[in-house]
DNA sequence: CTTTGTAATAGTGGATACACTCATACAGAA
DNA sequence: TTCTGTATGAGTGTATCCACTATTACAAAG
């Protein structure tokens, strides 16, 4: 189930926050676009005072840009921003995985090598869900930690970046899978050393920032458009 | 200015933000507490559309639950999830300091001792606004990270405990400025080793956690009430 | 042709109105 | 008395409306 938050919308605004986060996590709605509540609210049914409210929520989460009265902007991220969050979640995830050590038994770890071979299915299938079966290899760790304050911080990380990642994903012949080497962190939780998962795991996580960051960078994209773009919607 | 956000309230939402944020921050409304938007909006001179936006903005802070048709209160804390922001907050800032740590001549050392002796002031004077001096002590070297979002997200940190803090540092005759030792930290910093000045912030920051904890068992609070409420009002 | 001023339009923020939900109090039944 | 059903009122969620802002297109002046 990844980092996706499950439950029915019981509002319409929650609703409408479902469906423009949906548009953002996959690419529909990129980043420099400009969001219309008025449109959106038509196309889900609704008014737009419940799309307002679910802006704002999506704009604390930092996915998307609110000007006063210049309205609202999907928010993209600059490189520098895409690797700040990538530190920041090697830290978070590291916590995570050292807090979790202690749940790590036989059958966790079976599981989590449940996780790799699916991870590895997906990559070797054209990689299209890979991504979704990274995340839940990283949301199954983190939730052994048991602290939800710490998953929830760490899921808002993921998805602030999946639309980079999917793009890159997308773009690379072979995805990450190949050299991303998740069973080096596996391997780190085994030997039962806290200190050193967290120091794997932290690794694991930044290594990831330098050649996403150079990819966006050989594209020119990042803090600007995924596609072209009038420069009115830049950010 | 310590963590708190600057600039004028340019919409009335933000203006409503900014005060409900300030009057939870100093425990004038409780953990605990609902939060009727038509009595806000009436005190502010405004209607309750903007309350209500400016809830959004503070729930997914976490200052405040929103359950559907059930209102907006304020939330409190168990001593769990204290434990939990703390040990977040460790490591966050145990990055920041990493990352500052370049940035460290002999200027910014010289302002940190500033800090230091601020501290040491305020604390000495009654401790009214030792906590105040202790939040742009941690404000400044996070600061010389230069790392925009990490910021935000300790500064949040430190907000969502603050009305804690408060109570404590307001009860105990001595407040937590004689036994917390920042000295530890900028000695650390001082040594110029990335790697320990990291460590050593994780600790200064975990230290505190088990004493406000204690306090707070002691009084039989968090998680509920500052003061008592009624039982409907509780999470 | 470029620049600048102006009008038109799209879009935003906020207020109000209305229907619905929830909680409480109270009355009647067991 | 205790329990249960109902009524009442407070509070919430959403739609609609209005005033204001910003942007764009266009026209007149240079």
């Amino acid at each position: 189930m990844s980092f996706a938050s499950k439950g029915m919308a019981a509002t319409a605004q929650d609703e409408a926050y479902r469906a423009i986060l949906q548009d953002i996590r996959s690419g529909r709605y990129q980043p420099g676009e400009r969001l219309i509540p008025e449109t959106i609210a038509r196309e889900l049914a609704m008014s737009r005072m419940p799309v307002r409210e679910a802006f704002q929520r999506l704009a604390n989460e930092g996915l998307v840009l609110i000007r006063p009265n210049r309205g609202c902007v999907v928010s993209g991220l600059t490189i520098e921003e895409i690797y700040e969050l990538f530190e920041i979640r090697s830290v978070l995830e590291g916590l995570a995985v050292r807090l979790a050590m202690p749940r790590f038994d036989a059958a966790a770890l079976a599981e989590l090598d449940d996780h790799l071979v699916r991870m590895h299915r997906a990559g070797a299938a054209g990689g299209a869900d890979w991504l979704g079966k990274h995340q839940e290899f990283h949301a199954y760790i983190c939730g052994l930690s048991g602290r939800p304050k710490l998953i929830a911080r760490i899921a808002a990380l993921h998805i602030a970046v999946e639309p980079y990642m999917r793009v890159w994903l997308h773009h690379v012949a072979q995805p990450a899978h190949a050299t991303e080497r998740q069973d080096e962190v596996v391997e780190a939780i085994r030997t039962g050393d806290a200190e050193h998962a967290e120091a794997v795991m932290r690794d694991h996580v930044l290594r990831t920032a330098p050649r996403l960051a150079e990819f966006l960078r050989s594209r020119g994209q990042a803090a600007g458009a995924l596609s072209t773009l009038p420069a009115s919607a830049q950010i």
